[in-house]
DNA sequence: CTGAAAGCGCTTACAG
DNA sequence: CTGAAAGCGCTTACAG
């Protein structure tokens, strides 16, 4: 670089012999450019590889971004939500000041219309980005694509729906949870042993994420043994009746050595197996609780 | 606040009636300031809760920082230190436009007469911040005092020593780590067994770091099995005949039903028991290596 | 010991 | 369709 070089917006507009304003035009994409002008300069950017000095932008803009965050309210699992609030509360008193607002969504996690109605409400103000939890699969790919239309970045926590293409996922990573349960629990079995996986989901949505814990686990378990025996069920309800059911029907079929259950439901599996008095299957489960690191 | 109220450095300059180049002068606590102006200023910073705004200071200033990174280089662990290396290079290409600079100073992980050349070199040049893996622990301490005499500030990666104050510490919770590992075995042990836990640490230093893992585990146990009977040495070599000697020791006593290595030195009992064909002693070991996030 | 002024790289009315 | 100018909240010579 020449040391005469002016730096940004102005050498751009030095070198397209217009002025910054014009410059700055372009670059937002408004109107008012005539398309001679808007080409040149263009071409210049891409030939200075330029890059805006997000600093001066923030400070120059008055613009406050708006972020709406989308997450079940915690009146049923005391306090588990309480974490990344905390988390994110953090973040804003960090960057708050550069311009930056927070408005809380928070719906009933069993009841999806009331999360269809939260979402309503976000879209009656401006919003420039959501962070949500999609746990209603369905009616979140709906939300997804109201933010497409709306331009509006959306991000997940907790769950995530790889096919809603949202900015970015903050989570676990279940199927790698699922094949460190698998290297935890080689030790417990034996070639040709028998494995039970359970997901139990209460709507189908969730089904689909606990699959990939399942998936990781599986994938571990036949990498270690050729002859393993996994069976896979979901059901769709955490109804005792229908789990006792079904769990006589499969440990009748054959001798189970070990049962994982894929979310933190393992319970109601393990009063079964305290009912039955059973004393040969090892039972285990998944829970990943979010948590506050101390700083 | 009042709408008319000007924010920052203005501010404080109208009301205490000096320039903002006065106000400067007593932020960054310069000479050439009247004690009073200073005091009068002081004051009213206090009372504004004054912050300043670090997007217009990194804007506005043409300075440079300066960080030098002392870590192992990898001519042994083949790889090891590849993670960190590529974290701090995608760190330094999202900031690197605003006024960061990096050296590194790699050194033998084996000679500790090395290290202390390297962060001799360090101080031949201006620095601002320090990333350094304090493996040697009385030539780290020595350092941080280095650092502490020059107002460099210092962070920990891998190793930490907490006694020398590090501005944080990047790497494993060790006593965490201590206790999964005794919340996986439980499920191996029962009351009043025999556990065995070894520390290999080549160089006596990172033996304080890994009785930090022996804590944790030591502590899940002990709140699980009331009588559980837990045997720990420190070995600070890795010497094979050395560990057989003890090991053949140590086994002889008592009936051991597992074995804890607090590092991947682990394999050096497992070559242990395979010669000696102990069929039910169960032998557990911890690594953990630097990750590469995938983003 | 203190202040006026230019500048960092942008944005934002406003004028033409 | 285009430009001159003020401003964001700081820092930095320079002058006195």
């Amino acid at each position: 670089m020449k040391i005469t070089e002016l730096s940004g917006v102005k050498e751009i507009a030095r070198r397209a012999d217009v002025s910054i304003a014009t410059v700055d035009r372009v670059l937002h994409n408004r109107l008012g450019v005539a398309q001679k002008t808007k080409e040149k300069i263009l071409n210049i950017i891409k030939e200075m590889d330029y890059k805006p000095n997000i600093l001066a932008k923030r400070l120059a803009s008055k613009r406050v971004y708006k972020f709406g965050i989308l997450i079940p309210n915690d009146h049923n699992k005391a306090g588990y939500w309480k974490a990344p609030i905390t988390g994110i509360e953090s973040a804003y008193s960090e960057f708050g000041e550069f311009g930056v607002e927070l408005s809380y969504y928070l719906f009933d996690k069993e009841d999806r219309k009331n999360f269809v109605e939260m979402y309503d409400v976000i879209f009656e103000q401006p919003v420039d980005g959501i962070i949500l939890a999609p746990i209603f699969l369905k009616e979140s790919m709906d939300f997804a694509i109201k933010c497409l239309e709306n331009r509006v970045q959306y991000v997940f926590i907790e769950t995530n729906i790889p096919a809603a293409r949202a900015l970015s996922y903050i989570g676990a990573d279940l199927y790698q949870s699922g094949r460190v349960v698998g290297n935890i629990c080689q030790y417990l079995l034996e070639e040709k042993d028998n494995v039970l996986v359970i997901n139990i989901a209460k709507n189908v949505d969730s089904a689909e994420h606990l699959e990939k814990r399942y998936e990781g686990f599986k994938d571990f378990m036949l990498e270690t043994f050729k002859k393993i025996n996994i069976t896979n069920i979901s059901l769709e309800s955490d109804n005792a009746e229908i789990l006792n059911y079904e769990l006589d029907k499969l440990l009748k079929k054959r001798d189970v050595r070990l049962i994982f259950v894929t979310n933190g439901r393992v319970h109601l599996v393990a009063e079964y197996i305290r009912k039955h008095k059973l004393k040969n299957v090892k039972l285990v489960g998944t829970i990943i609780p979010f948590r506050i690191l101390n700083t």
